[in-house]
DNA sequence: CCTTAACTTGAACATTTGTTCAAGTTAAGC
DNA sequence: GCTTAACTTGAACAAATGTTCAAGTTAAGG
């Protein structure tokens, strides 16, 4: 049960070009499924299947099953969280710092990448199923809290009469609000609005959290 | 997989007391093992041992695991559906229809239902496995989308010069921040604010969607 | 109080699952 | 160009899972 990632000392030689190529073969396969079904429902062969390599392969490059699905999550949150980060440092040198932008800040990096890669919004759907679940409360600890504090205490800049816990109920509203306009495109698509990611949205997302924060 | 009720013609004989107690007893742990561990994270021996039955019965009553699971989302969204639909009653014939009004018809229910009785707690966990795996989306369509349809009606007139779109997307945001709150104390917790579910949350959580749809 | 539909019980079954392993292949390090 | 660590491959295995079923029990309808 424990995930940790091994030591990785006593490697005596590097991965090879083919070796590398497989592993990320062997990643993109599980995030995809993964992001279909959720870590019971997907499968080590469907996996393998999608990675178009054997079974054996998957174990050999995943570390079974537990530590591919925490590898899967980690893999993308350190590129997440340096966008995040580095908007941030953006906003802060610009020296505005409204909620709005530092929302942004936030928010739009997750966007922004998927749109350039479709990939990202796979993984948006495996986020969404990390956050609704307890069991991988210690994922979200280690992927995504360092950061969610980073801007919660930049909020709490900005909000100095509010209270830690309204800042970080507001903090989490918007997480949530974030991630249902990432993967829940077919729920608005059945109450009636096509929507479609554009700037637009994302800037009524950023408004709409933004006017809650400051209730 | 085609998960319509059985007409339940033919009945011949009414069930027995005993037959109900046991039905009764088998939704409610299916409803705890699933919002615990998800749809293909439960199984049926799971279920069984929490309710103290025998597997076979688990099949008798629930109709298979898609079924049971179907039946299980089911069962408590009537009540809610009802409980929201009557306070929005009580709104318009008060006559003063403001957002936030409107808004805490949708929302408060769910936590009134939660504070009376636990397993409504278990049930909005599993309403939120619901909600992130779009296998499910006819379950949300049939159980949640008739009622969420009249808010957004309701809400609508409330705000003539919004788009549609925006209307929804303000109600999916609305929605996901919801069941974050009933949802996700651990994660709050994670993040330094211990958060418990009192009216002032509810009505700060109200606060924050209203002000969200006003942009 | 009968009849029998409905319910209860748990063993049995066919699949599917995660994981292991041993034999073969590739290419990094020298 | 050797050596051998690292990778690849797919067969095999034990455990778990959803479902079925046949025999026994309960109580509704008359």
């Amino acid at each position: 049960m424990s995930e940790m990632q091994p030591p990785e000392t006593e490697r005596k030689r590097a991965p090879s070009k083919r070796a590398l190529a497989t592993k990320l073969r062997v990643l993109d396969a599980a995030e995809k499924v993964f992001a279909d079904r959720g870590f019971d429902g997907a499968t080590i062969r469907e996996i393998a299947a999608e990675a178009g390599e054997p079974v054996g392969t998957i174990h050999h490059h995943g570390g079974g099953k537990n530590a591919l699905f925490h590898k899967t999550v980690a893999r993308r949150a350190e590129t997440l969280s340096c966008d995040r980060l580095n908007a941030l440092q953006q906003v802060r040198s610009d020296g505005d710092q409204t909620l709005e932008r530092v929302l942004a800040a936030f928010i739009r990096p997750f966007f922004d990448l998927s749109s350039k890669d479709p990939r990202w919004r796979d993984y948006a759907r495996l986020v969404a199923f990390v956050s609704v679940d307890s069991r991988w409360k210690n994922i979200s600890a280690e992927c995504f809290d360092p950061v969610a504090e980073v801007f919660i205490e930049e909020i709490s800049n900005l909000l100095p009469k509010a209270s830690r816990k309204q800042i970080v109920e507001g903090f989490v509203y918007s997480v949530s609000a974030m991630l249902a306009l990432l993967t829940s495109q077919n729920r608005m698509g059945a109450l009636g609005a096509q929507v479609d990611l554009d700037s637009t949205r994302i800037d009524h997302l950023v408004r709409f959290c933004a006017a809650g924060f400051r209730v």
